[in-house]
DNA sequence: TAGGATTAAGGTTGGTTAAAGGTTTTCTCC
DNA sequence: GGAGAAAACCTTTAACCAACCTTAATCCTA
């Protein structure tokens, strides 16, 4: 589950990167509105965590140019108190929600869960299951059975993926827009070559939990009887 | 556009019910959460607004219960001035926001604004039903009293199309067009083919439904007593 | 410079299609 | 009405090729 900070307070941004590290988030930060709009459009994050205030542009206008741009990602604004107007502003754009400065943390974990839950997505607990497999996005570890191995990065991401996705077939499109972004170059051929490889790793475990391939469609994952 | 208040104190319930009522939304107001969760159930209403303390019925339970039930409507949880820790439990329960009293009005009206859009997601059901059988598309799966077997794409998409058509016959320039393309060099015989295989599979399942042809017309799907 | 990400290349599989031969229905004509 | 012809449809099979898999080499980047 990635989420994207946009904030200029530096400090401000670092603390939530770690508070959301913490509940194995994967974080990005940026520092200013048009960093903020770049990243914001790869689309392969599951929320935004936007500022209004910002240098070079506004939380207000970026959020209407993602939405124009038809990216729907959840978007919680980050507001100075008091700011009321600003607010509405957001909400009445597309924001999902807003939060005031200063905030409780468990105020802010349970609004992004609440925004995630809303588009659909699938909150993570602390390990994803699924089988007799356990997944921990954040150590990118995989355990079935006692035993244990190590995932890198996008093999955890793409495993993530077809966990949260249930049985519903996904396509190797859907994959790379997740993994790459919607804009890349990336091909088929890079989701063939880590499906590939978790389907080593799930061999090696045992796991009774294969990656079955719907030819010209996409992938589902299945716990065997 | 329907609301229901549920909210003990009366004079913040009619007031709200004025300043609703002035944005042109149909509203209704009860008191307490026993006639809160009995009126939510009757699914009528496109938004809830929810106090937390309540007499009979808290709030939170409320919410619990009628999510148990099914009910999707979007919820807004109205709550004391610092009370978190309820905020928390009803975002994590299923509500949609929160608001605080005392809040602005203007405030309010954005909340439900952005609460209704939000709900505007259409899921695209993809279990499509005739007869006795159970077409997932995605998953290129067909069901048929408990048995399933294993579909090829260009089956799953002639019996879609014949399911989607209903009880209408289809020519093969039809089909022709909706699995080859418009200007396809496929022949008639491709489509026979491919009925071909279909009933030789919803005939494994045992299925009552039938492909059966109008000669010199084209295909229809029945169901047989 | 090591670990991870990407690219490349060759091998494998199975969905699609074309072809062929069979069956059923419709038409024609005596 | 029946024989024969023609048209429409059915079924099976086999080859081709796009989609997929796997391994290994190469490129990045911290």
């Amino acid at each position: 589950m990635r989420i994207l900070i946009v904030e200029d307070e530096v400090h401000l941004a670092e603390a939530l990167t770690q508070i959301l590290k913490k509940q194995h988030y994967s974080v990005d930060a940026v520092h200013d509105g048009q960093s903020g709009l770049d990243n914001a459009l790869s689309g392969i994050y599951d929320l935004l965590l936007l500022d209004i205030m910002l240098p070079e542009l506004d939380g207000i206008t970026l959020l209407k140019t993602i939405r124009e741009q038809g990216v729907s990602t959840p978007v919680i604004m980050l507001t100075a108190k008091g700011e009321v107007d600003d607010k509405i502003a957001g909400l009445d754009d597309g924001a999902d929600d807003y939060i005031a400065k200063p905030f409780a943390t468990g105020e802010l974990l349970a609004r992004i869960r609440a925004a995630l839950r809303r588009k659909g997505e699938v909150v993570p607990e602390d390990a994803l299951r699924f089988g007799d497999i356990e997944l921990n996005t954040s150590g990118l570890k995989l355990a079935c059975k006692g035993k244990e191995l190590k995932l890198i990065l996008k093999e955890s991401e793409l495993l993530e993926l077809l966990i949260l996705r249930k049985q519903a077939v996904t396509s190797k499109e859907q994959i790379i827009e997740k993994l790459w972004g919607f804009d890349s170059e990336a091909e088929h051929n890079n989701v063939e070559v880590y499906v590939s490889f978790l389907r080593k790793k799930l061999a090696f475990l045992n796991a009774s939990v294969r990656i079955s391939t719907i030819r010209g469609v996409g992938y589902v994952l299945e716990a065997a009887d």
